[in-house]
DNA sequence: TTTGACTCTCTAGTCCACTAGAGAGTTTAA
DNA sequence: TTAAACTCTCTAGTGGACTAGAGAGTCAAA
């Protein structure tokens, strides 16, 4: 088609260092439909299809999920009818999808601090009053706080 | 055994909200040993089990592996004998792995950061310039922004 | 003693994100 | 023209974390 589509999927992979198959599993997906196929069936792509692969990685990098992943690119506009009104409604979707995501962002992100304090507390601790392998059993305090204390008494 | 290994898998079940299924599962896995075996082939657990259930969801929901999981849990010290030897090697080891685990969180952290803002930018850029609908294709720019954009020059 | 709830083991299935391989057609360079 | 490299589709396998189900034994109350 349009001479942008220049990459085929072997190119595309060595661009984004990802493997054909997995190129092909994301297409097929339909997180990274090729722009068109040529008479032999092969798999044609422009250099945004580069760019698009780093943003998907980069949004799994961090704990979305490929069908969450979709969920964002395919809300796409139709490639050459403009539809107004459709279009205010998309736009009003991914608002919503981003806004979701960001708070999803958020709370897991508070989520890791507070652990990791906690795994802080733990270390702090135990540095400061190492096994005490007197009459203890347990050699290793910091193994029974972890796992066994956590604010003695309810949860 | 001592009388404390009074619950059984779906008293524990109850306890902890999981099913029976998935605590048998950390059971065999060597997450959750239980206490004592009933002559009938029970499992019985004491009430640190629930404790140790909630610790190691809690770790899981922050992205570590049943397997790490286990890693740190199961360096424990001998139940009866003490070897003092062997308790600094735990402790050693423990120590090492309470620091990998607090530098990961950390990094996972600052991506997940990192990512929130790029969003966030998206989001504003979007808002304060809501989708031209005049001459461009794309219905909704934000998404293509999203996907193509990126710093538009190399990676 | 029978019923129902509970437990056991073992096998198999599910979902996600790939990865590998078979078998076949296509393209490109020598 | 031939060989290597590339592409296609389709099927199956992997690993992690479960979940479901079969078939059987156990326990407590009626």
């Amino acid at each position: 088609m349009s001479d942008l589509a220049q990459l085929r999927i072997g190119e595309l992979a060595k661009q984004t260092g990802l493997a054909v198959g997995t190129l092909r599993y994301y297409s097929d997906l339909g997180l990274l439909p090729p722009v068109a196929r040529g008479n032999n069936g092969y798999r044609y792509y422009d250099r945004k299809a580069i760019k698009q692969v780093e943003f998907i990685r980069k949004a799994q990098a961090i704990g979305f999920t490929l069908e969450e992943i979709k969920t964002i690119l395919e809300v796409r506009a139709p490639r050459s009818k403009y539809s107004p009104e459709r279009g205010e409604k998309t736009c009003n979707l991914v608002q919503d999808l981003l806004n979701q995501k960001i708070e999803q962002l958020d709370k897991q992100i508070e989520k890791m601090s507070l652990f990791k304090q906690e795994l802080e507390e733990y270390r702090m601790n135990w540095l400061s009053n190492p096994h005490p392998r007197s009459d203890s059993q347990e050699v290793c305090p910091l193994i029974s706080s972890i796992s066994l204390d956590a604010k003695d008494t309810e949860s």
